[in-house]
DNA sequence: ACCTAAACTGAACGTTGTTCAGTAACCGGA
DNA sequence: TCCGGTTACTGAACAACGTTCAGTTTAGGT
């Protein structure tokens, strides 16, 4: 009795191309300037099929928001088996800053949107490194820690790993927010701002003469 | 003549009130939840009256933000006087911070608003750092480089100065944006997170054995 | 052959930003 | 004093938005 399986693939494909087109549409122009309409057409649907499929604009826009968290939780993969604890936190300090540089738009649904993500019920496992970035970065935090890589007052790994996190954070949603159209400041590459914002911070927090 | 005074005098007025209302909407709910009928009713005014003293809703906005960097680099003068260049830059980070935080939502539409600041014409003097924001955090950068406060290899005061902004701007951002219904991550307080940021980039970036 | 449920459509509702024709009030010149 | 024109404003309308709902089609189980 396999009909009902195709029936499920049947609409998991149907979600898909709305996905896609979802997708295509918010990574170019940001979430307020898509409309329903827009994606509807361009998946080749009626407006009101995609409320059969998501819940709203918010829901449709959460389900790409998690694909977006997986990949950037599998970018990080790449560092994880580098050994020395502080050159894999500046390693994961690049990776993200990479991430969000080439992806300024899913960034910004991620990391800058005001609200669409409240009442978030993720199926992502939390506290897994392989699915959880967050808990990728508060690992290697740990290991720095464990290693006595961080100056002795530093007793919180989870404050040095949302400090670590803001650091980058800041460069790249600053970048993403003032890089149209702002010849109000002299703005220095993202590049040599993350570079010198890792190498900074992670001093600053080491132990040990420099 | 006093006439024409008046009469701009009442224009003033009139703008003063539409702007008032819109600055209680905005810093209630944001930018996107406040419609401009919203603001045209509590200014009782017509909705099309607005467009009569603003060309639309982004300029009505930008018009508010205009104030709030005048707020800010008022904000500023408070530490202006301190002495020690270093010191003073912590200091500048706190009253950012805090700043950043009592006004959450102003902050939001000045440094985390997608678009409406394009192709803005402020009428803010730049480079005074008494206007400006941040030349007065470029100034005080400057001042520790020609003190000989950062190591040797930084000779870039605007990069400094950008890297010591975003550090800041990563915090506060970070937690206005996840402060609401986010029990993912188990934040620390604000207020922690900005004197470890400090103290870890400006011990960074500092010459000198610690 | 009938019935239920899934997948989808067309048309509508209320709200949004914005425009435009029209109007009342005021002031300077005749 | 009346006239003409600018200033400040209104009411109604437009297109587009997110969303809903009453139907219609299609397919599978009985």
């Amino acid at each position: 009795m396999g009909i009902a399986e195709r029936r499920e693939r049947e609409r998991q494909e149907a979600q898909g191309r709305i996905l896609d087109a979802a997708r295509e549409l918010f990574v170019a122009h940001g979430y307020e300037a898509v409309s329903m309409r827009q994606i509807a057409e361009r998946a080749e649907y009626s407006p009101a099929a995609l409320y059969f499929h998501f819940e709203d604009k918010k829901a449709l826009f959460r389900a790409l928001c998690e694909q977006d968290f997986r990949a950037l939780a599998q970018r990080f993969q790449g560092v994880a088996g580098i050994a020395d604890p502080l050159q894999r936190l500046a390693e994961i300090g690049r990776a993200y800053a990479d991430f969000a540089l080439r992806h300024p738009n899913h960034y910004r649904l991620m990391f800058m949107a005001p609200k669409p993500m409240g009442a978030s019920e993720s199926l992502l496992e939390r506290n897994n490194p392989d699915e959880d970035a967050y808990a990728f970065l508060l690992r290697a935090v740990k290991d720095a820690w464990s290693a006595g890589c961080f100056r002795p007052e530093l007793n919180d790994p989870e404050l040095i790993a949302q400090t670590l996190w803001a650091s980058i954070h800041g460069v790249v949603s600053l970048h993403i927010v003032k890089r149209e159209e702002d010849e109000w400041i002299d703005w220095r590459s993202p590049a040599e701002a993350v570079e010198l914002m890792t190498a900074a911070t992670l001093r600053g927090l080491a132990r040990g003469r420099r």
